[in-house]
DNA sequence: ATAAAATACGACTATAATAGTCCAATTTAC
DNA sequence: GTAAATTGGACTATTATAGTCGTATTTTAT
């Protein structure tokens, strides 16, 4: 399966969002509301994006955020990086050891597996989040 | 996320076992009890790669699969397609009309996505099955 | 004939991943 | 000090995947 988690599609409606802004800070209020996104949802994945420097944030009233990066340097492998749990296509592939997999040493797969989860990344490194904006 | 679901795993183990043996037909508990697989999962997924004309069975007692098919021209984006239930990157590709998409007409992400998920596709429909055992 | 061993099928349950909610704290402008 | 914003953690709900159960059907050895 293939599919892009709900936290990627919203980040990039924000971030179109706040693109959009210029330097005018945005509130996560705003975004919710005119995307129709679950604001506490949305507010973890804006923090995140802060932890990450991909935005900045003001507190307070008058507070908001604004980015803090240039979008076409940032792919979306780094944004599901930051926002999903994990990207491996097969357990295995995510395992420190490999001990506890049924197939032991006679595995066929790992390999040709590993090698596709490199060029799906590598695909994934190439979409810069600039280009569905 | 990109993962691959246990049903095209033990597809591909199955498939193994089963090119394995050549002409010699394999029962569906030989291939569970040989790799730890879950029968009732097993039989439910040799029963669609029969279906889909990838094994032969026979039924009754000395009865099992057999290979069909030449498993260098199918890919892991067929085998996908028989055991999953979706491979849509985004929703919105998956729908027959957008009308219930929330970004409406304005929606900057849908024509990149769709790119993607073409080129992902084809990354997918270039490896096959043959390359994993 | 019948029992055994296999596939075939549908409905169900369990688990895990994702999505979404709730509550409280902190910050800051006025 | 209060209103409006971010910040943070814990919780619940929903959905997708994985796995189970019961039963029917087919075949063949005896």
């Amino acid at each position: 399966m293939i599919k892009l988690s709900k936290k990627v599609e919203y980040a990039l409606m924000a971030l179109r969002s706040i693109k959009g802004s210029g330097e005018n800070i945005v509130t996560a209020k705003e975004i919710s509301e005119g995307h129709n996104i679950p604001y506490d949802l949305l507010a973890k994945i804006l923090q995140k994006l802060k932890k990450e420097n991909i935005l900045i944030s003001t507190q307070g009233i008058n507070g908001g955020y604004k980015l803090n990066t240039d979008l076409n340097i940032i792919s979306l492998s780094n944004l599901m990086d930051m926002l999903e749990d994990n990207k491996a296509i097969v357990e295995c592939q995510q395992m420190k050891t490999d001990s506890d997999c049924i197939m032991l040493d006679d595995c066929t797969m790992k390999n040709p597996m590993e090698k596709m989860q490199k060029e799906l990344e590598s695909l994934l490194k190439s979409k810069m989040v600039s280009e569905f904006l």
